[in-house]
DNA sequence: CTGAAAGCGCTTACAG
DNA sequence: CTGAAAGCGCTTACAG
C-alpha cells in the first residue's frame, strides 16, 4: 500500500459502502453494531487513518482550536497555555498556538494564519497596540473568540472578556499587609495606562484609601530586572516603605533578589507580595506570598466556556470574572 | 456576502478563470504582473481567506508542523518550544502543539491526534515508556519526525535524533568545580536508567575518575522539591561533600533554597552548578552556574534541519549533538 | 500566459 | 439500516 487508505478501501475491504464507513467514522447511532465492528476491523487492517482536511471542507469544524498569547515566555502564561491544551485535547480538540511576544504586527499575522488553517475557534490574550487589524479579521472570520486576561477590544459582545478578578486581587493584598503592620506600602510594576495595570492598582488604591494611608506608585516593566532595581531605590529614596505589593510575581522575585543583594531582610520587616502565583513563587527563598488566580482551573473555565459555545451556541457573558485569593507565605510575615 | 468567498469568487470579480487565481495565490511566475494585482485587488474587495483545508487535500502539505513535548511546564521546555513555535511562524508554518506530561498513553493519542489534523512534520521530546505505539504510527504517516532532547526510539535513521552534548556539559562543570576546589563533588538528580541522566553523569564520573575522585551519586526526580530535599541530606549524611552539580536547573535551585533554609551559605563553602541555564538560573539568589545548552538557538536549528528534510528532502544526519558552554555566576565562585 | 476538466477524501441529503 | 450521487474549495496536468 503505497498511499494512505481512504474510506473506499476500508469500504471495499469490509463490504460496504463508504457512507457506512463514514457513519461508523462519525458514531452515527444509525448502523448495526455488527456492521460497526466489521467496519472497525478493515479500518484496522487497512491501517486507515482519519482525514480531517477533507472532512473539514464538507462540515465545518476540523476540531482545532487557536491559542495566541502575548508573552509565551512568562511562566504564568505558559502554565495557562499547558493548562487550556491539555483540557482542550481532552475534548477532543488539538491546538495550535502562537506567540506574539507583545508585538501587535506578530500577531495579525498569526490570527491570520490561524484563521486559514480554518480554527473553529480562537482564545486570545492579545498584545496591546494596534490590534484593529487582528480584530477585524477574526470578526470576518465569524468563529467564536474570547479574549482572555486582558481586554484590549471594546466589543466584549463580539469577543467576550474573561479573567481573573484583578481588583478584589489588589484589594486583599492591601489588607493583608495592613493586618501584617506594614506603615507604607508600595505598589511596583506594570506599565502605566494598561488596563491590567489599572484594575491591580485600583483595590490597592481603593484599601489604602479606607485605611487613610497614602499610595506609593512605582510603575514600569512587569519584569525580573525592574523588580530588583526598584528594590535599590526603595531603600534608598523611600526609607519609610515597609512593604511592596508587586504587579505581578516576576517583580516580586525581582524585588527579593534585589533584598539580597543589598542584604535587606524580608519578611518582619520588609513585607513582599506578588500577584498571580506562579508555580515558582512556592519555589522561592523566602517563598512569595502571592494573589493566587488558579490560572489552571481558570484554564478549564475557558475551555468549557468555549466549547459551550462552539457545540451548544451558548455564547458566554461579555465579561465574566474569577475569584482570586491570597496564599500566604514567608515573604510577608513577620 | 454570507458565505465565505471562494477562489470562483475572487475569479468571477477579476474577470479571470479561477486556475489564475490559484497561481497567483502560490505566487506562480507565470501571471502576467497587470493579471496578477487585479486578482489581488479583487481578493481584497471580496474579504477572501485562503482556505488550507481544501488546498491540503490537492497537494501534501498545510504548512502545519506538530511539537510533542513530555513536560511543557519545565521552564526548560518552554523555551525551547516557544523558540521553535516563533522560527516556525517565520517561515510560514503553524504550530499545533501538545504536553504529554510524561505520558506514553497520551503521548500516542496526541501523535494520533496530529497526523489526522495532517501535520507535515513532527518534533518530538518524547515521554518514557511505552511508545512503540506512537513511534509506529509516525512511521506510517510518513512523514519526517525529529527526536529531540530524548532519544527513547533506537530507529534513528528514522527518527532522527538531535540533542545539546550532555556529557560534555558534564565534563565541563565537573572540570569548573575542582578549579574552584572542590574536594567532593556530588550528582543530584536525574532518574537512574535514563539516557539523559547517564550522559549527563558520564561526563562527571569520567572528568572526577581523571582526577582521582571518587564519584557521590544521588539519582532522583528532576524537580526542585527533590533537590530541597536532598540540600538537608547532604548536610547530614554527607559532611565532607562541597560541591553539587546537578540533573538540571530546577534540582539545583531546589538546593539552593534548602540551603538558605539550613543556613548554608553558597558559593565559597558549598558550590552548586545546574544544568540546561533556564533564563530563571540568573535571577535566583544566589544567582547560579549552569551548562548552558542555549535553547533558543537549538530551537532555530531544529527548524532549519526540519525544514531543510521538509522542503529540499535533506534527511538530517541520524544524531547530532549541539555544543554546549558554562556560565559562571556566583553559585559556584569564592 | 490563461482556461476547462478532473479529482483530492470526505459528508450530506436523498432514495431504497 | 445501507447505497449512489453531488459537492466542499482547492490544485494539477493538459490544452489552447
Amino acid at each position: 500500500m503505497d498511499r494512505r487508505p481512504t474510506i473506499i478501501d476500508v469500504a471495499e475491504r469490509a463490504g460496504v459502502s463508504k457512507s457506512t464507513v463514514s457513519l461508523v467514522l462519525r458514531n452515527a447511532p444509525s448502523v448495526r453494531e455488527e456492521t460497526r465492528a466489521q467496519v472497525r476491523r478493515a479500518m484496522a487492517e487497512t491501517g486507515y487513518v482519519y482525514n480531517r482536511a477533507a472532512a473539514q471542507m464538507r462540515s465545518s469544524g476540523a476540531g482545532l482550536i487557536g491559542l495566541v498569547i502575548n508573552d509565551l515566555r512568562n511562566p504564568f502564561f505558559t502554565e495557562f497555555a499547558a493548562s487550556l491544551q491539555m483540557a482542550l485535547s481532552a475534548r477532543g480538540y488539538a491546538t495550535v498556538v502562537a506567540n506574539t511576544d507583545e508585538d501587535a504586527c506578530l500577531q495579525e499575522q498569526v490570527v491570520g494564519a490561524m484563521i486559514e488553517h480554518g480554527v473553529s475557534g480562537l482564545i486570545i490574550s492579545p498584545a496591546y497596540g494596534a490590534v484593529k487589524g487582528a480584530f477585524d479579521a477574526m470578526e470576518r472570520a465569524g468563529i467564536p473568540v474570547m479574549q482572555v486576561l486582558r481586554q484590549v477590544d471594546a466589543r466584549t459582545g463580539r469577543f467576550p472578556f474573561t479573567a481573573p478578578d484583578y481588583p478584589e486581587g489588589g484589594r486583599i493584598a492591601t489588607r493583608h499587609l495592613l493586618e501584617q503592620g506594614a506603615g507604607r506600602i508600595a505598589f511596583v510594576g506594570g506599565l502605566a495606562g494598561r488596563d491590567v495595570t489599572g484594575e491591580r492598582m485600583a483595590g490597592y488604591i481603593e484599601t489604602l484609601k479606607t485605611a487613610g494611608k497614602e499610595p506609593l506608585v512605582l510603575t514600569g516593566k512587569p519584569s525580573r530586572a525592574f523588580g530588583r532595581e526598584v528594590a535599590a531605590r526603595l531603600a534608598a529614596e523611600h526609607p519609610d516603605c515597609d512593604a511592596a505589593l508587586c504587579f505581578n510575581d516576576l517583580v516580586a522575585l525581582g524585588i527579593l533578589v534585589g533584598c539580597h543583594e543589598a542584604g535587606r531582610s524580608v519578611g518582619a520587616d520588609f513585607r513582599v507580595v506578588g500577584f498571580d502565583d506562579i508555580e515558582e513563587a512556592a519555589h522561592f527563598w523566602p517563598p512569595l506570598t502571592s494573589v493566587r488566580c488558579d490560572v489552571a482551573g481558570f484554564g478549564q473555565g475557558v475551555v468549557r466556556t468555549m466549547l459551550a459555545w462552539l457545540e451548544e451556541g451558548v455564547a458566554p457573558p461579555k465579561v465574566r470574572r474569577t475569584p482570586v485569593g491570597l496564599v500566604v507565605r514567608a515573604s510577608s510575615r513577620a
